[in-house]
DNA sequence: GGAATCATGTGAT
DNA sequence: ATCACATGATTCC
């Protein structure tokens, strides 16, 4: 048995959890005035409220009750509220490149020099691949210095999804070879699998700042959230939230460097890349493990 | 609660 | 130069 088969039976057995999970997040939130029950959604979903239960906790071993309290704009306040800053004050001391431990998905990180980012990802060969997640079907990107992409897609094929990432780098030659990125969806969405003593390798393939906004990020552990300002604070730039926002949204490694924990000062989700449906899909199932 | 408006830094053209 | 932004604060309803 190859390993994405392995990992389509861990994650997610019936093969499209996410797919239903995704749908209740639109339902609560289209129609969040009339505070849906479950059973109400399980209608909605032509579901039985026993199925959906069933298929919340093979996905995220949460309630769908305790889910639906995961995505409010409370829960998003309250992952705000503690103490946000002390947690980024300390980026200044790791500084640029270099390995660290970071976050509770250990990655050690090295950041490419001006030069390669200028380059446009010139003289790189990216291989990718694509695999089944919590949230979809994912494009992994790596390098033979680590994983360099990841990415989301919502149609069959992923084409704009891949298209979405080449055109980051567009010198880069790019390979399918979903053998070797297996192996990195496979750690990636399992937490089982996060170990310190084998840090993912990951390469942050950027600008300077691109860069220290996307280091900053991974030093929130999951279960907690900062603004962009915060953000911004931390890098010395207290006016600079605004410049933050469009660096989070370039963010090339979404989930590992975990954007989605990015959000307005007043708790809001502002904007996700990938869709704000998948950002609150990926604070609900993370409510289940934090 | 919005909606309109302004100051703001970065990156692409 | 100019423009588009995953912001935030202020000032009106």
């Amino acid at each position: 048995m190859n390993i994405a088969a392995t990992l389509k039976s861990d994650i997610t057995p019936d093969g499209d959890d996410y797919g239903t999970v995704s749908r209740v997040i639109e339902l609560i939130t289209d129609d969040y005035r009339d505070q849906p029950t479950l059973d109400d959604i399980a209608a909605r979903l032509k579901q039985s409220p026993t199925q959906l239960q069933k298929t919340f906790t093979r996905w995220a071993g949460l309630s769908p009750k305790a889910f639906l309290q995961a995505v409010t704009l409370d829960h998003a306040k309250r992952l705000l509220r503690q103490e946000s800053l002390p947690l980024l004050e300390t980026s200044f001391e790791v500084g640029l490149s270099g390995p660290s431990r970071l976050h509770d998905l250990f990655v050690t990180h090295e950041a490419m020099s001006p030069g390669e980012w200028k380059a446009r990802g010139a003289g790189l060969t990216i291989r990718y691949g694509f695999h089944p997640s919590p949230f979809g079907r994912a494009l992994v990107m790596i390098t033979d210095r680590g994983l360099a992409g990841l990415a989301f897609s919502d149609d069959e094929d992923g084409r704009a999804a891949f298209a979405d990432m080449a055109c980051r780098w567009p010198n880069a030659d790019y390979v399918e070879d979903a053998n070797a990125t297996a192996a990195y969806a496979a750690r990636i969405f399992d937490p089982a699998r996060w170990n310190p003593q084998e840090p993912l390798r990951i390469v942050l393939i950027g600008s300077d700042f691109q860069v220290r906004v996307w280091e900053a990020l991974l030093r929130i552990p999951i279960g907690k959230a900062v603004t962009y300002s915060d953000i911004a604070g931390s890098l010395g730039q207290p006016t600079a939230s605004r410049a933050v926002g469009a660096a989070v949204g370039r963010n090339p490694i979404s989930f590992v460097v975990p954007c989605h924990r990015a959000l307005g000062k007043s708790g809001a989700l502002t904007g996700y890349h990938w869709g704000l449906t998948r950002k609150r899909a990926m604070l609900g199932w993370e409510a289940g493990k934090a």
